[in-house]
DNA sequence: TTTT
DNA sequence: TTTT
């Protein structure tokens, strides 16, 4: 239910290899650094000049877990999300604002990169989890959150696996 | 020309009477707020929570003077643009980023408030030129620029006038 | 699942009164035709000369509902859907192609007529199901398929009710 | 100038080389067919079931040249255009209505396919002018316009080149 | 800060 | 056939 709409398309590349975290219940979030390129005319020197634009995606759910097997730095995507503005405190305390593209259900990927296999799987990351550090979210998060969107871990919670001790959403907003 | 594709589109209200202010060469910058609303499904308690999302948007050439004519508070709008974020220094000196979505000639507006006159005239601004302050835009922005989109005058460039000083705009981001 | 992208966005005003009609689940199909406009500078005179394209739109589901019960002729809507062309055969057998935008479950729909109560119930239709004309849809339907996007029924199926005949969208199609 | 949205938006693949045509002052006019996937659940089997929807697209202008040069079967493409449909005359004298996406200078054009050079220019047509065929449009078009957007010829005027003999233009409407 |  |  929506009386508006907000939408974002973009096409793109990734600037790194996502970033996946768990949620408690074991949902993958992934975050993503875009870049979308542009040219344009520059009106002094007449030249055409390159210009790199940089998006904050935020992927849930099932479309998080396909980015986050499948997505390498470089990889060429086309994802459809909404705009959303988050607000947290810097170190100092201060206000700080945060505009990510997010993509959840209602939002959609597609992976541009060419046929026949790419990317991930041939990369050599364990089958479906990729990129797996086998612990958590880096320290001095605690104190200074970054950007990121919440402070998942980036461990998915396994069956009866004993949940680690986490202090994850404690002060991040979103 | 692009290597990548950029596309915001927004349909919401705005916030505010649009600031509208002026190149050195004259053209105009429209900045806006813009609220896209939507609702979701509370999980704890099953209710249907309201949120809405506040968008920056800045309008530039033909659309921008469109829009600063006729767009008014509470006007519903139709805009698709891009995404870009710019980045500034604060009083501290610290690098803030803002993401805006930024209209100029590839994008696209429509307004939506209907049938039979609407805003702006109706309101008695000066045809043309609406909610002129009859100063400047702000000295002193050399050191703390303000999140607006440029340091533009609000009032068209005319001849060799005397730019008097201001201070709205202090250093409060978004 | 998707391995492309196919959407369609319009802003435009209905040029009739929505039709509803009803899968024998009793799920509402609402087909529409929608108006866009546009305007071009003539080559030769120079004048702008105003262009009306009409789309033929399909919804399904909740959206439909709302559609049938909201819309009216003129109103203006946003739209989201997907390009879908099918096939049939006219009187004289032969294949006809119609193009249509359509609206379901990942599609779009927002009502942009204004403030302050709108079209639909003020003009008398009973609450709930506008228009219904109390018999059901076409015979003949067998041998020639109209364009309609099936040959749904308008009205809600109701227990063993008898289904009249009806004449309706003879062979013409778009 | 609009009073309305019309857009389109199509990742999908090329099902033959793009069909490149001329105006009389030479500016370029492509044909494509471009097939979107998807797929969905079949409810009585509960199987995912692959669907192929083919979408006409007609470019004119700079995007058209470049589409006619480096686009080729099976490539895969991003556009952005508005929806059309023209109504022309078939052999039996009967209305036929053919929709099209229209990409002209207010749409887009990316080439998803990858790095490194592809297509084009590596299947060995001639630099800036693939498979040219040496003469005009097919005959037997003249009584029987398909459904192409306009009957323009397939060979690009040149400098002082004597305009060959052609009656293209003559009864196929758009 | 908007709107329904 | 709509709308401004």
């Amino acid at each position: 239910m929506a009386r508006g709409v907000n939408k974002v398309i973009l096409i793109g590349n990734l600037g790194q290899d996502p970033d996946t975290r768990y949620t408690p219940n074991g949902n993958a979030v992934v975050n993503l650094n875009l870049a979308t390129d542009e040219s344009y005319k520059d009106r002094q020197t007449g030249q055409l000049v390159p210009k790199t634009e940089w998006h904050r995606v935020v992927m849930f759910g099932k479309i998080a877990e396909v980015a986050g097997q499948y997505l390498r730095k470089g990889s060429k995507v086309y994802i459809e999300g909404k705009l959303q503005t988050r607000k947290w405190q810097n170190k100092e305390g201060q206000d700080v604002y945060t505009t990510e593209v997010v993509v959840d259900i209602n939002g959609q990927m597609q992976m541009l990169d060419s046929r026949g296999g790419e990317g991930g799987m041939s990369q050599g990351a364990p089958a479906g989890r990729p990129q797996q550090s086998g612990y958590n979210a880096p320290a001095g998060q605690q104190n200074n959150p970054p950007p990121q969107s919440g402070g998942y871990s980036n461990q998915p919670s396994q069956g009866s696996m004993p949940e680690p001790v986490d202090d994850f959403d404690d002060d991040i907003p979103f």
